[in-house]
DNA sequence: TCCAGCCAAAGTGTAAACACATAAAAAGGG
DNA sequence: CCCTTTTTATGTGTTTACACTTTGGCTGGA
């Protein structure tokens, strides 16, 4: 066993069995299969992935440097725990870099993909008519609104950070914590608004919009919190 | 053999073997001992440090991550080649970045970290009056100086990709292209500048004035390199 | 002379075996 | 009965050995 896996999907893959294993573990940890704190067993996990030690230890060395995991010496590897700050803490760099991704996207851009985004907005217009309530599909609709900006920008010191690191541990975070209170009419209203800005190549003002948004964003998942936390308080006393 | 490595200073340092050689590494390439383009050929390397494959390969996997070197599957590992667009689309990155940590650093750093600062921008300017002309140093202080204001910014999104990425490839562009024209004394004044927003509390215009600051290195850097470049076409001509 | 194809050497990717550290369980003493 | 101590087992960190891939050179033919 463990040499054959069955429907593993591991088998013709492209890439070391390293990549393979990276891009594995990266999924099943913010897709929630790994549970955020669970330690991880290098030789049992080796032999479920139907591969040697070596290439297991080169993917969590790369998962730990994304701040995935965590390897205390000697102590084995754990999957990161989450906490609200932390969660707070990203939204300030998101503000702070996808306000310049936009501005950049807004001045660079080839037209064609500020008409995608145009498009891209149209859908989930569509979507949010048809299934009102989708809170899921919502969710997934504005990260790839931002994923797309942030590769619009055409920085390479940008996209790494944006699109590697941070909307990895966003979804990640969005899985765990309240699925964001029901703000994906207004959401979409900025996301025109931001659009709009792009389109009339105005870089300083749609990293304006942009800040806005993703300030709002976060100001309403603070609030949610708070309001989260005085209920418990309540129950208690 | 192998256990007991010489003249290796590698002997009782902390962490794994693998963390040690990430770290020696990291500074071999960011100094400029490994030059950027070059070949590393594992197996040399690895007798080099006194270490085996294994931790070498974590290293090199992490490092990776980083976009330090490229590992082309089956060709090796390279450092990381340099060009003047991606040190351009740096600065753009750290105005973002610095900008917001700026912000931040205002807003909650303890009175003791603002004072800190002062403290390091008069000693700069006593190193500034005593050798004039010292660029070098010069350069490290303003490196220490975004260093620490990152840290102020007590979050914990942004003191890695800043402090753990960005200054490191900065250290490395800064050796490789021109050592960036004496405008020591200016950047002096917006540090300064920068710091008594930061004492106001005035969060908002002190990542502005960060923002200035990193904004007019960058130009200033790019018309350098116009000139440069216009020098070698008359030359060619 | 030039090109194609083969061959060998070196290097990467992977696996398996070894050594040390940590922790959990069992034994012993208060 | 509880706490300390020793033992044992599991797991990490590391090394060594192996297989496949790539590259440079060599041979042979056109």
């Amino acid at each position: 066993m463990g040499a054959m896996p069955s429907g593993n999907s591991l088998v013709s893959a492209p890439g070391t069995l390293a990549d393979q294993v990276f891009l594995r573990l990266r999924e099943a940890i913010v897709s929630g299969a790994l549970a955020p704190g669970e330690r991880i067993l290098e030789p049992a996990l080796a032999t479920r992935l139907g591969v040697s030690r070596g290439p297991l230890r080169e993917a969590l060395a790369r998962l730990a440097e994304r701040h995935l995991i965590e390897r205390p010496v000697h102590q084995g590897a754990r999957v990161v725990t989450l906490s609200f700050p932390k969660l707070i803490d990203l939204y300030h760099a998101r503000e702070a870099l996808e306000g310049m991704a936009c501005r950049l996207a807004a001045e660079r851009a080839p037209e064609a993909t500020l008409q995608a985004l145009s498009a891209l907005l149209d859908e989930h217009e569509k979507g949010a008519a048809l299934h009102a309530g989708a809170a899921y599909l919502q969710d997934e609709g504005d990260l790839d609104f931002h994923f797309r900006i942030a590769q619009a920008s055409e920085n390479p010191a940008l996209i790494p950070i944006l699109c590697d690191q941070l909307y990895h541990l966003m979804r990640l975070y969005r899985r765990t914590f309240v699925a964001q209170g029901r703000r994906s009419k207004t959401a979409l209203q900025e996301h025109r608004a931001i659009v709009d800005a792009m389109r009339e190549r105005d870089g300083a003002f749609a990293e304006q919009m942009m800040r806005r948004h993703i300030a709002k964003a976060r100001r309403n998942i603070e609030d949610l919190y708070a309001a989260q936390l005085r209920e418990a308080d309540m129950g208690e006393e």
